[in-house]
RNA sequence: UCCUGAGUAGCUCAGCCGGUUAGAGCAUCUGACUGUUAAUCAGAGGGUCGCUGGUUCGAGCCCAGCCUCAGGAGCCA
């Protein structure tokens, strides 16, 4: 057989009446005649027409529903409507059969809570197809976006041995027995017995070690799996999750806004260009979705729509304390429909809070800066006020937090200060505090949850749908 | 971890007030048909009612505990 041409560059063709191969899985075999078959190339399938009459009846039969095969034959326009191009199957070989009584998918419409269940093949499904082919071109756009921009990609350590970041629970990393693990005299686990020499953990985020390249290259960015124990169960969270996040020299804040914002746009555009199809296929998929809800409850925008409007709109930038007062003032808190009434200044906001500011007064992505000091991790520059930090939060509609990031605090003495505020121990920081011994500058980074972007672009409502193999609470399956 | 809901055929679900042999659609299999597009028509097979214990003459249904899943909350990206 000649080489094999992949679907999408069949279905783009300029020419008929030539002989090609195509291979992939089976999607619909009809009227024991035609075949739809998909590669993954695109989520379109190309139709392959077979000679029932003159193709042996065995051969036929193993032409089942995800079964793989390769075909040969001649392109020609499609003699029915429905599409351009079929294949006349001149050679019809099966590499691999697929028993219809076992394979646990269905050419009808599945739950995605069963699919889940069976990760390794929901891959064939025109959904997670669209998906995983919209994830790839988002992660190689933003690569592309910082490389343009000369920034450094920097590979964080994944096994760490700081557990001071502040950024959440940690999954323990040790070759110890653990069942007889070496005791020190006062009966504590003797960590100098382990591999390390001390306890490790898998990082919670590679920005204390990216902010040290940064202090040399300038620009840089990480993009690599982050782990958090947290034993959360939500649409939103993951056990292990892709983080992407940058770290730049004499970058303050409003730099910091522009490269996010800038680097969120780039992206969704980047999407929408090369995945187009794949995104037109998830625009319709939630809207056949959405009419199983009651009105109300539907989205004004389209999947398509609200991408579009996010490119084509600045986000909206301000600060806690402005976010308060609209807060305070809202309809929802004055005839107390917020579960969580806004009164005071200095809590954080709750996810009514930042849906509310999202989805019902800006209607568009937010940018919430300079939040109270308490509120926020160690390391984030203080505000002349004493009382809140250069940080800032991006929220999306449906996500809630799609990016969180500051001005680092550049200042020794302040630093310090902080840190002896909230207990963090500074002799295991020592190499941190170092940067801002030796040439200190101004400089900003945030971190943005991969998964968290691929929901908002695939429209998807849960991201363990966006990941292909999830891991969460009481789930390390595949 | 907390709150709410769910778990019945391969899948999606119905199952009355606790009552005798647990149903439907789709899928699968068999046959028919053959330019179909979620093909159509006829027939057939298919069940540890999540698990454990309890109440009862009798439990898919009631009670307790546990497991898993979904949605929401918290933690956050």
């Amino acid at each position: 057989m000649s080489q094999r041409t992949k679907i999408k560059a069949l279905l783009e063709s300029e020419q008929t009446g030539i002989d090609v191969t195509v291979k992939g899985w089976v999607r619909a075999f009809r009227q024991n005649r035609f075949i739809a078959l998909n590669d993954g190339s695109t989520n379109n399938n190309i139709q392959i027409v077979v000679d029932f009459e003159n193709t042996d009846p065995a051969l036929l039969k193993r032409i089942t529903f995800g079964a793989a095969i390769s075909v040969s034959g001649e392109l020609i326009p499609s003699l029915g409507q429905g599409q351009k191009f079929e294949v006349i199957a001149k050679e019809i070989e099966i590499l691999g059969d697929c028993d219809p009584e076992e394979f646990p998918l269905q050419p009808k419409r599945q739950t995605l809570e069963f699919l889940r269940e069976k990760a390794h093949l929901r891959f064939r499904t025109n959904t997670f197809g669209a998906i995983f082919r919209v994830r790839n071109s988002l992660a190689f756009a933003v690569h592309l976006f910082f490389q343009e921009r000369g920034f450094v990609y920097l590979h964080t350590p994944i096994i760490t041995a700081s557990d001071a970041e502040g950024a959440g629970e940690t999954f323990h990393v040790t070759n110890f027995d653990l069942a007889n693990p070496p005791k020190t005299e006062n009966g504590e686990i003797d960590f100098k017995e382990d591999f390390f020499g001390k306890a490790t953990n898998l990082t919670v985020s590679g920005q204390l070690e990216g902010e040290l390249g940064a202090m040399a290259l300038s620009d840089i960015y990480t993009f690599g799996p982050t782990f958090r124990a947290e034993n959360s169960n939500t649409t939103r969270h993951l056990a292990e999750f892709w983080m992407i996040e940058p770290e730049v020299a004499f970058n303050n804040l409003d730099d910091n806004m522009d490269l996010a914002e800038d680097m969120l746009k780039y992206v969704i555009k980047y999407a929408l260009d090369k995945n187009a199809e794949d995104i037109e296929f998830l625009t319709q998929r939630l809207l056949e979705e959405e009419k199983q809800k009651p009105q109300q409850e539907r989205s004004e925008m389209s999947l398509l729509e609200k991408l579009q409007f996010c490119l084509d709109n600045d986000f909206e930038r301000l600060t806690y304390t402005e976010a308060i007062e609209i807060l305070k003032e809202s309809t929802p808190n004055k005839k107390k429909k917020f579960q969580y009434p806004v009164e005071g200044w200095g809590t954080d906001l709750q996810s009514e809070h930042e849906r509310y500011l999202v989805e019902k007064h800006f209607k568009k992505p937010v940018i919430l800066t300079d939040y109270p000091k308490e509120i926020k991790a160690f390391y984030m520059r203080q505000n002349d006020d004493g009382q809140t930090v250069r940080a800032m939060d991006i929220l999306f509609p449906g996500i809630g937090e799609i990016v969180g990031g500051s001005q680092r605090e550049e200042r020794l003495e302040k630093l310090e200060q902080r840190m002896d505020e909230m207990g963090i121990p500074k002799d295991e920081l020592w190499w941190y505090l170092d940067t801002r011994r030796f040439g200190a500058c101004p400089h900003a980074g945030f971190g943005l949850g991969f998964e968290r972007l691929v929901l908002f672009v695939t429209g998807m409502g849960n991201i363990r749908d966006v990941i292909p193999f999830p891991r969460y609470p009481k789930n390390a399956e595949f």
